[in-house]
RNA sequence: GGCGGAGUAGCUCAGCUGGUCAGAGCAGCGGAAUCAUAAUCCGCGUGUCGGGGGUUCGAGUCCCUCCUCCGCCA
């Protein structure tokens, strides 16, 4: 693995349009623990995630709240910045589509790809719903009894026969490039599933699309025509490019990016578009795509309008936000959809971090304390180191792979294991027997050297309390992974401290 | 309607190219231990592997068909 390689990932910019949510978030978190175990790793990473502030639903929300969109969209993105701070996002970039710096971006975007000679001039007449902010075939919408025609995803509102000019892209060019793309780069779409619902989509071929709207005073003025303004999609996907400082030359130190990380439902704009804008613009495509899943609740949609509630600052609040962070990507694997509940996030964090890994850590502390004075002995290697070893391995293969929930149930197993081997070597029995130091010392330190492969492998998903566990053992940082059963800790002294992973007063609900 | 997926113990799910594949975790019951956050460890499952049919010496694992749920497209 080369260390001075660079790692640029990006998550999906949350529409400014509503406060952050459970799905804002397993997004975030997923993306921030790729990203610090890509650090982890000693690559030059740069993570960034962003707001997207453009649109006729901004606006609405705006004049609804009785101020500009400008002063609306400010106080969405602290919302969210306030969210991902306390998640322990750690971004290197915060990008956000009312920038100055992405209005130069994405016209210059539409002046390569206008030079490329994939714009033209046509009018588009439908009907239009305010709510998708997009226009619907007439097979789309529904009309009842005396009723006008709705869009089934908007039953409130009327849709709205509309004409305007617009600019257009030449999508169509574009079937045939994609499909080889896919051939020649399988990786490009992750997981598989997505990547065969994007070809079955490629090989029913793809019509131009309109990338300009007239009558919208909220988003990047089209280059030369004052009348329109740039099409959301085109606009916001630019995101990725500007946040690098496209069009200057600088972009290129980051770009291409290594991957999208994405909700599934938007694979068709990143993996059908996207890479058609840049190949018009003849900008290199980014190495990948990953579309992560849904998370329901007890079966059930997480949203305000039909579903169930589950807010972000109560499920931080239960056990703390990085209990929330190891929850979701444990429960929900990251290459598909998940269920979560309130039970089942009690259940985990109590056998799971707190019995299982939080006790192992106190036991092994107290008995460091209680039988070599507070001091990690010198000691030979024993199974457990081992099993350490093979949990690295397993827990490398699968990250490697972002199959994060993987990575983390490879780290438990050492966990259950370490508890078998105390079990196992009885130091409360060793320690009675003159003649078995040699066996203690070689049990706890074994023990300790397991407790710090735990606190490097669990670093991403809980980045503050593995360091609070590497500072138990007398270690100022947790090391890095090829570290992790190196470093030396015969010598140092430990502290027991109070419990990584308190038991909850769990109460009902 | 076309094409993905999925349907395995009470719950959540592993089971790749057919032969210890009938499993893990959680919950439950019994026991051991006492270093530890009353945490840990060991033992205990008569599950039609969605229904039916077929291929095979042998099928959750392949083929056909039907049912249910979900996704993409139309």
């Amino acid at each position: 693995m080369d260390p001075n390689r660079k790692y640029y990932l990006t998550t999906a910019i949350d529409y400014a349009n509503g406060s952050p949510h459970m799905g804002h978030a397993v997004e975030k978190i997923g993306a921030d623990v790729m990203a610090r175990y890509h650090r982890r790793k000693g690559e030059a990473v740069h993570f960034v995630i962003g707001m997207d502030e453009h649109g006729q639903k901004v606006l609405q929300s705006a004049e609804k709240a009785g101020i500009s969109p400008q002063a609306w969209v400010d106080r969405v993105a602290g919302e969210f910045l306030q969210a991902w701070e306390k998640l322990g996002i750690r971004y290197d970039d915060f990008i956000r589509t009312t920038q100055e710096r992405h209005h130069r971006g994405v016209q210059e975007m539409i002046r390569r790809i206008e030079a490329k000679g994939d714009l033209f001039l046509g009018t588009y007449a439908g009907y239009y719903c305010v709510g998708c902010e997009g226009y619907k075939t007439r097979e789309e919408l529904t009309q009842s009894e005396g009723e006008t025609l709705r869009c089934p995803i908007h039953p409130t509102l009327d849709v709205q026969w509309m004409e305007e000019e617009n600019w257009f892209f030449r999508l169509s060019s574009y079937a045939e490039p994609l499909l080889r793309l896919l051939d020649e780069r399988p990786d490009f779409i992750q997981p598989e599933i997505r990547r065969n619902e994007i070809r079955k989509v490629l090989e029913g071929g793809l019509e131009d699309i309109s990338v300009s709207r007239s009558r919208l005073p909220w988003g990047v003025p089209w280059p030369g025509d004052p009348d329109h303004i740039v099409y959301v999609w085109l606009d916001a996907l630019t995101n990725y490019l500007t946040a690098v400082g496209f069009p200057e030359e600088v972009y290129l130190e980051h770009w291409p990016a290594d991957v999208h990380v994405i909700g599934k439902d938007i694979t068709r704009f990143h993996c059908i578009y996207w890479p058609a804008f840049l190949m018009s613009a003849g900008v290199e495509l980014p190495r990948s795509v990953w579309a992560h899943g849904f998370v329901t609740y007890g079966g059930r949609k997480l949203s305000k309008s039909d579903g169930v509630s589950f807010e972000l600052t109560e499920a931080m609040d239960r056990h703390g936000p990085e209990a929330l962070r190891y929850y979701l990507l444990r429960e929900v694997p990251w290459s598909g959809d998940g269920d979560i509940t309130r039970e089942r996030f009690d259940e985990r964090y109590t056998t799971e971090l707190a019995n299982d890994f939080g006790n192992l850590a106190s036991r092994t502390l107290a008995m460091v304390h209680k039988y070599r004075g507070g001091v990690i002995p010198h000691g030979e290697p024993r199974s457990l180191d081992a099993a350490c070893r093979n949990a690295l391995d397993r827990y490398q293969e699968a990250m490697d792979a972002n199959l994060l929930h993987l990575g983390i149930a490879a780290a438990l197993e050492l966990a259950s294991h370490a508890n078998g081997f105390v079990e196992e070597q009885a130091p409360w029995s060793l320690v009675k027997d003159p003649g078995s130091g040699a066996e203690l010392d070689a049990t706890l330190a074994s023990l300790a050297r397991s407790l710090l492969v735990l606190a490097t492998l669990l670093h991403p998903i809980l980045p503050g309390k593995m360091e609070e566990l590497a500072r138990r053992l007398g270690v100022d940082a947790v090391p890095a992974l090829g570290q992790a059963m190196t470093l030396p800790l015969a010598g140092r002294k430990v502290a027991r401290g109070e419990p990584l992973f308190p038991r909850p007063d769990l109460q009902p609900g």
